[in-house]
DNA sequence: CGGACAAGCTGA
DNA sequence: CAGCTTGTCCGG
């Protein structure tokens, strides 16, 4: 796939009508120069136009940035080709300016395939491998490589470098929640320019700061965008995954389960992905690596997965301890069962802090008797009921509605739980006599605020929604307080993602094998849930075995190919897709229409082939959620 | 996308 | 009919 595909709409448009150019006996006299291929930074502009490059501004580099005018306006530009192939009647205009230099060829052609693949314009993927600021040229400082003899070689390193010398290809390895990132990041910049992914910026500044240290070339992107440029390894975020990098001989993806890797915003480009695509084309190898490995990833997966010795890879999850919520006897608020208070208390009295998860947007939901206070479940799954209109009890997870009747003392009128974060954290505060902190939106909203990490780190008992994870460094207890809402969260990947979260605060306990006592609760009506199973045996196993069937049947990633579409032009956007064969159209339901098809190619293919009407046009591929 | 220009609406 | 809004077109 290339940028002069045809699905991209880049193909230069001919010429109106052949009469138009006919005059053409006296041709304007232009400065000398050569012509080239341009694509505009503007959105809405989804062509290419060819301009030419004046030859007092030297020769042309591969992928200039350069300034246009266009229609009047001065906008950027990305030279994408030489002496195009310039259709008849068009006389290019010179460039205005030269900005520096952008990305490679590779990566352009990486970005055209990326803005398929989430049906997405190629602008977009082009700013994301642009720079943050001008860039003159590549950094010309010598490269100079890890020298792993300089750090103890453990077995991680020496499993990497294993997967290394299996070659080009996918390859996925499973490590413990306490592997360290830096070791990953040092064994791979030993052999050459590598590229290392890690979601958060946390890990990402810690492995430079380590890899620095090593005395070895390696910058952090964007910033280091002409270091990358100049043979330096590159350490970064998501959008690292599209750095210009002339040698690249191998891609680390970190954390690849990480769900704040894929892009929030259309497109939900995905750096597992381009990854994937990337060493594909560069026929190198591209290492995914997590505690816990998606099913995409092992889907992807092109040699056997791989993991760390079974008691390294366990040592790193917490003890687990799942509390029965069906038998426990709990409290008034029903989110505080003795053996958690308990638990929480001898913490407290070794003076480690406590965090607890709740996740609020469930909870705002829930509906009990106004009479006797028993929540509304259903009576066939024992889910939770919501109210939706008020005139009936719905179940999220079967569908299945009742009467208003409460199943306990037979009254009719039900009440909201407002149970939120401020009110569990007061009822907790009561319950332990010392004070509880709420992390609402509000104050995790506020982490730029270095005052606000001064009052996480001093708070002795957190409890928030699951943001809280991210706020603190350490912990010797996290509970979740009602795991079932994210066992049960509708989302399809709420599995793994439930999973992940136990994975995030291991991190912040400490592995079993420690000796400092940390631990993992879960308070849960179904203790026998995969999700548990993985997280008390520390083996993600169980979760990937129950999850791979149910997306096959559920015709969900990675089995399926799905996207959602909505905004202000889907309508007009859904008309012209028509109803192409490969592709099954759902919908509307509340103005957004869900695609299926069973390979995300045949769902690419199709969506590519649409012209894109103007509006605002929400298109999600691979969507976090299927209903919105 | 956003400027240019045309067509449509309104009020003294 | 000036003055403003709304719509359509187009870019090298």
């Amino acid at each position: 796939m290339t940028l002069f595909d045809p699905e991209f709409g880049l193909e230069p448009k001919k010429p109106k009508a052949a009469g138009e150019a006919a005059s053409n006996g006296d041709a304007p006299l232009l400065p000398n120069g050569v012509v080239v291929r341009v694509v505009p930074d503007v959105l809405g502009v989804p062509r290419t136009f060819d301009y030419l490059w004046p030859e007092r501004l030297g020769e042309p580099s591969d992928g200039a940035i350069v300034r246009i005018r266009l229609n009047g306006r001065n906008v950027r530009a990305w030279v994408i080709a030489k002496d195009p192939d310039t259709p008849a009647g068009v006389v290019p205009v010179p460039i205005t300016k030269v900005t520096g230099i952008g990305p490679s060829r590779e990566v352009q052609d990486l970005c055209a395939w990326a803005a398929w693949r989430w049906i997405g314009r190629l602008p977009s993927m082009l700013r994301v491998a642009t720079a943050d600021r001008a860039v003159r040229a590549p950094l010309r400082t010598k490269v100079r490589h890890v020298d792993l003899s300089a750090i103890a070689a453990t077995a991680v390193s020496q499993d990497v470098l294993s997967l290394v010398e299996r070659g080009a290809g996918t390859h996925v390895f499973t490590v413990s929640p306490d592997t360290d990132p830096s070791r990953v990041a040092a064994a791979v910049c030993s052999l050459g320019q590598a590229l290392f992914i890690a979601p958060g910026v946390h890990t990402a500044d810690s492995v430079q700061r380590l890899l620095a240290r090593l005395d070895c070339s390696v910058a952090r992107w964007p910033h280091g965008f002409a270091a990358g440029a100049g043979g330096h390894s590159i350490v970064g975020g998501r959008s690292a995954v599209f750095a210009t990098m002339p040698h690249l001989c191998c891609i680390v993806v970190w954390d690849e389960h990480d769900e704040r890797l894929q892009n929030e915003s259309s497109p939900t480009w995905h750096p597992r992905e381009v990854a994937i695509e990337r060493a594909r084309r560069l026929g190198i190898p591209c290492i995914l690596i997590s505690p816990c490995p998606s099913l995409e990833a092992l889907a992807a997966a092109t040699s056997p997965p791989e993991s760390l010795a079974a008691n390294l890879r366990r040592s790193g999850w917490a003890a687990v301890q799942v509390l029965d919520r069906r038998t426990e006897d709990v409290g008034r608020s029903g989110l505080f069962s003795e053996a958690l208070v308990s638990a929480i208390r001898r913490q407290r009295e070794s003076g480690r802090r406590v965090i607890c998860v709740l996740n609020r947007t469930g909870r705002a939901r829930l509906v009990a008797c106004a009479q006797c206070g028993a929540t509304a479940a259903c009576e066939r799954c024992g889910a939770a009921a919501i109210l939706p209109d008020g005139s009936e009890l719905l179940c999220l997870r079967c569908d299945t509605t009742r009467p208003v009747i409460c199943e306990s003392c037979g009254a009719t009128h039900m009440k909201l739980l407002r149970l939120g974060v401020t009110k569990a954290a007061g009822d907790l505060e009561v319950l332990l006599g010392e004070p509880v902190l709420a992390v609402t939106a509000n104050t995790a909203a506020a982490t730029g605020d270095p005052t606000s990490h001064r009052l996480f780190d001093a708070a002795g008992v957190l409890l928030g929604t699951e943001a809280v994870l991210h706020r603190v460094s350490d912990a010797g207890l996290v509970a979740f307080l009602d795991f079932d809402q994210e066992l049960l969260a509708p989302r399809y990947r709420a599995a793994e993602e439930a999973l992940a979260l136990v994975v995030r605060a291991s991190r912040l306990t400490g592995g079993r094998a420690d000796s400092s006592g940390g631990a993992v609760l879960l308070q849960t009506r179904m203790p026998d849930h995969e999700v548990c199973r993985s997280a008390v045996s520390g083996d993600p196993g169980s979760v990937q075995a129950a999850e791979a069937p149910r997306r096959e049947i559920l015709r969900m990633p990675p089995a399926a190919g799905v996207a959602s579409v909505g905004g202000s032009a889907a309508p007009e956007w859904i008309e012209r897709l028509g109803s192409p064969s490969a592709v099954e159209v759902q919908g509307p339901t509340d103005g957004w229409w869900l695609l299926r098809s069973d390979s995300t190619e045949e769902l690419c293919d199709a969506g590519a082939s649409v012209e894109r009407p103007a509006g605002t046009l929400r298109l999600r591929v691979d969507p976090v959620r299927l209903r919105h």
